[in-house]
DNA sequence: GGTTTTAAATTGATATATCAAATTTCAGGT
DNA sequence: ACCTGAAATTTGATATATCAATTTAAAACC
């Protein structure tokens, strides 16, 4: 049964949200971090044990990890952990392929108010490569990110790329790290807001696509270098 | 309760695949057709025992709607059916960013016996505009994307693709059911195969990407009119 | 000893029961 | 009549039990 019978540990008795959404985030922490690995068999009853609940809100989850793709589940055989480099790259590329389509559509949509935010926080984030730290730096990375996404108007595709996303604070942090990615994002972000600003639904699309594509990739190689 | 109250009939005892996938389809077909309304909340049990079955399959199938966008769970409330226009629209951006960036990766890694392929579907495409009818049109024009994903060996993409698209074959029959739309579908196809042949990714996801804007609009138009 | 058959164990799929939060109902008070 | 709050009801969340397909074990047979 492989090496993951202590990949989990049992939930603390006290949780936020519901157990399920809990449990969800558990297994798939496990699965992109590497703790289950790729083609390894989740055996529901041991996983529930080993979580110390019922099978009832695992299955939940496992049906959200499946339609995520993260597991593959063999008609009548059981469910099997499906991720790998190939995948990490893909999901990086789903990634960049939703984000530049929101950038698009916030090109055409944007309001005055947002593009004086969009300003305001270029500027922040240009004099925070000096005097904030990595931590702050990556909230306003963040805040920028939601503006854009805020004028899009687009909560559909908004969810969809933060499901499917293997993007999590722990991979900016990552990434940005680095003073020399942290300048570079600052650049394309200033580009990006530029194009959002003109109305530039294309410029705004391929910049936004290159820069995910771009520092995604540079994540990619962190984790496989770990 | 709304006029739900038989939008959904009982599963024959008789299903191929499992029980959960079975309703997930049911359900899901149920509120892209409009047949469950944006706003109305589903009782699981009422639910369950309207189509015959437990809760277990169920909660399962409306945790993929839930990750697939098409339901909201209010938290200890229930979970409320959240489609519109609007939303729609979304999905349809949605697939045109993945199908484009599919397209995309493609353009880099098309192998030339994909090549022959998608020249030989061009062919056929042409000629049959005058001499098939439109089902086996329709039968071309997936075997054209089909040859196209299978190109950019981005499995994880394609499956992401096909889980959200609001495009089922059914849709594609409306569409194309106009000659002018058929016509159009080959021009296009045409120009997208040769940026793919021509290794040219910004062009191929690009005329990808206006592709299923165009052909998704028009249909939009349609639903909305009927 | 090796192959086939059959019985036991495993396990995902489904059904049912229990629990607790949230809503509704209604009695009691002013 | 109109609040107020407690009891009953509803219902999603969770746990447990049952079922059936699959795999494994073992026994029977050649």
């Amino acid at each position: 049964m492989g090496g993951g019978d202590n990949a989990l540990l049992p939930v603390a008795p006290v949780f936020l949200k519901s157990l399920r959404d809990h449990v969800y985030g558990l297994v798939r922490d496990a699965i992109l971090s590497g703790r289950l690995k790729s083609g390894e068999k989740l055996n529901e009853r041991h996983l529930a044990g080993q979580l110390g609940i019922s099978t009832t809100p695992l299955k939940e989850a496992l049906r959200v990890l499946e339609a995520e793709g993260l597991v593959r589940p063999e008609p009548r055989r059981g469910i099997y952990v499906t991720f790998n480099a190939g995948q990490a790259e893909e999901m990086m590329l789903a990634r960049a392929a939703i984000e530049s389509m929101i950038a698009r559509q916030a090109a055409k949509r944007v309001k005055d108010e947002d593009v004086a935010v969009m300003r305001e926080l270029i500027v922040e984030m240009r004099t925070g490569l000096e005097t904030v730290d990595v931590l702050q730096f990556i909230a306003l990375n963040e805040r920028f990110h939601n503006v854009i996404h805020e004028a899009s108007g687009c909560g559909y595709l908004r969810r969809l790329q933060g499901g499917q996303s293997i993007y999590t604070h722990a991979a900016r942090l990552s990434v940005l790290s680095e003073e020399r990615e942290r300048f570079l994002a600052v650049e394309e972000h200033e580009a990006i807001a530029n194009a959002i600003v003109d109305r530039d639904p294309d410029l705004a699309e391929r910049l936004m696509r290159d820069h995910v594509i771009r520092s995604g990739e540079k994540h990619l190689v962190r984790v496989s270098q770990a």
